[in-house]
DNA sequence: TTGACTCAACATCCTTTGCTACAA
DNA sequence: TTGTAGGTTTCCATGTTGAGTCA
């Protein structure tokens, strides 16, 4: 007899048969074979070619009553359809205020199976449940924030997706990855290698990683079956938008201050025979530095060019001159640095948010923000993604990095369609003659 | 239960000029 | 002809998160 079982994160086929199947390796200790678990469905689809008869223990297929009252929009039909169409797998991009999680529950609803949503914080795993339980009537498990229970349906952080994949890898029929880019990071690629799930739907507003970690991605969920950039539903289904950059100048002193760092770091290349054509030219010499004091000299010069460049003193003056031509607007301000962002609260008397802000005090200023008590706040990169950040119209980018992921993020904050039709601003401030300029040329 | 803390993981971090090999 | 990728393996700093521990 022939039999197929889950095991820490991997699929035990025991049969008394000789087989040969890509991906499936002898187990001499257990007698049988043995793979990952991602191989559940070829395993099996290759038992039933060759008209093997089987054991299946892995329930996955069992029919959940899953339902929706949600009318799914043109697009998010035809990103279903796509989907559906590639056999339940695959990566589907939307623009942040697209409706991905509408999407998600459409094609739970399709499949009924036991499903996994695996979130990346825990700000988004409980608007997830707060969604399921609305649309769906069963109780939805939750992996994460201090809880570990499980249903049919639960919704997971990756980091506890992470720790729980060998153990219960085996239930779910359908996984949703939200945020699916954070799949390329090397740790989290062995949750979807844990689980059996044969559909896999990963959900994300950019799919693309310049470390090309996305191939990995689409190797562990499925190519990209469907794609929609901001502007292909701006003015429809998203609010208009316009980009004005602006460009300020360094001050005499920070000009100096910068020019000095920067020929630190390019002498230094010059001398050391770094090219610096890529990433990899870049973490060449970050590995150096770890016993050369040259190349960390360098190194931190490069981080104090940056420093200067990124919070220039006519950025912080610009800025009291936009708040003033929209103080009747909703403006986050983000920065790429917390000094940054406490020097503009204490100056400009703003709200701030960064990774030191405690949750009660975070939950406390968005709230204050959604209601209106404040018409700006500021922010690092706390912001730009996993958060639910209530809608504004004017987003200020006064320093970021040349992430287009980053840039597409903090553009999506200003999206939500107005109810007055208007048309959302997001200025970008580029401190002339230095490396920002590059910098916000790679980002668009 | 809460808050403060530590720890591990992840992301970004880069230049600008020209060489070579290879694929489309 | 044109466009594009090209070797390495453990790490400067900063920002951010979730999990775990302990009082």
């Amino acid at each position: 007899m022939t039999t197929l079982r889950f095991e820490d994160g991997t699929i035990h086929l025991a049969t008394d048969l000789e087989l040969s199947i890509p991906g499936v390796e002898a187990d001499p200790r257990s007698g049988g074979y043995r793979a990952p678990a991602m191989e559940y469905a070829a395993i099996r689809d290759e038992l039933e070619r060759r008209g093997i008869e089987f054991e299946d223990t892995l329930a996955l297929e069992s029919d959940l009553p899953l339902s929706t009252t949600y009318d799914l929009r043109e697009y998010q039909r035809a990103a279903l359809d796509a989907w559906l169409d590639a056999g339940a797998t695959g990566v589907v991009e939307l623009p942040t205020g697209a409706g991905k999680t509408v999407l998600a529950v459409g094609a739970m609803a399709a499949l009924s199976v036991p499903t996994l949503v695996v979130v990346p914080t825990i700000d988004l795993q409980d608007q997830w449940i707060r969604e399921l339980e609305t649309e769906f009537d069963v109780p939805i498990g939750r992996f994460g924030g201090g809880e570990q229970t499980q249903e049919p349906i639960t919704v997971s952080t990756y980091d506890s997706a992470y720790l729980r994949a060998d153990d219960v890898g085996g239930d779910f029929g359908l996984v949703v990855f939200d945020e699916v880019h954070h799949l390329g990071g090397q740790g989290y690629q062995d949750i979807p290698r844990m689980l059996a799930a044969p559909a896999r739907l990963g959900l994300t507003a950019t799919f693309e990683r310049p470390d090309g970690a996305h191939e990995a991605v689409e190797e562990l969920v499925g190519p990209r079956v469907y794609q929609l950039s901001v502007d292909d539903l701006a003015g429809d289904h998203l609010a208009d938008y316009e980009i004005r950059r602006l460009e300020v100048e360094l001050t005499p002193d920070e000009r100096e201050a910068y020019e000095q760092a920067q020929e630190t770091f390019v002498s230094y290349l010059r001398t050391s025979g770094i090219s610096m054509q890529s990433g990899s030219d870049y973490q060449k010499l970050v590995m150096r530095s770890g016993n050369d004091p040259r190349a960390r000299e360098a190194l931190l010069a490069k981080q104090r060019a940056r420093d200067i460049m990124m919070g220039s003193e006519a950025k912080v003056e610009h800025l009291s001159r936009l708040l003033a031509r929209h103080r009747d607007d909703r403006v986050i301000i983000f920065t790429a640095s917390t000094d940054l962002v406490y020097r503009i609260a204490t100056r400009y008397l703003v709200p701030p948010i960064t990774a030191e802000t405690g949750t009660k005090e975070r939950r406390q200023i968005l709230e204050r923000f959604r209601d209106g008590t404040y018409d700006t706040v500021v922010a690092a990169n706390v912001l730009d993604e996993g958060v639910d950040v209530p809608d504004a119209n004017v987003a200020i980018l006064l320093s970021g990095s040349g992430s287009e992921r980053e840039f597409t993020q903090r553009l999506g904050r200003v999206l939500r369609p107005k109810s007055d039709g208007s048309t959302a601003v997001l200025y970008e401030l580029v401190s002339v003659e230095t490396a920002e300029e590059r910098v916000a040329n790679r980002r668009r």
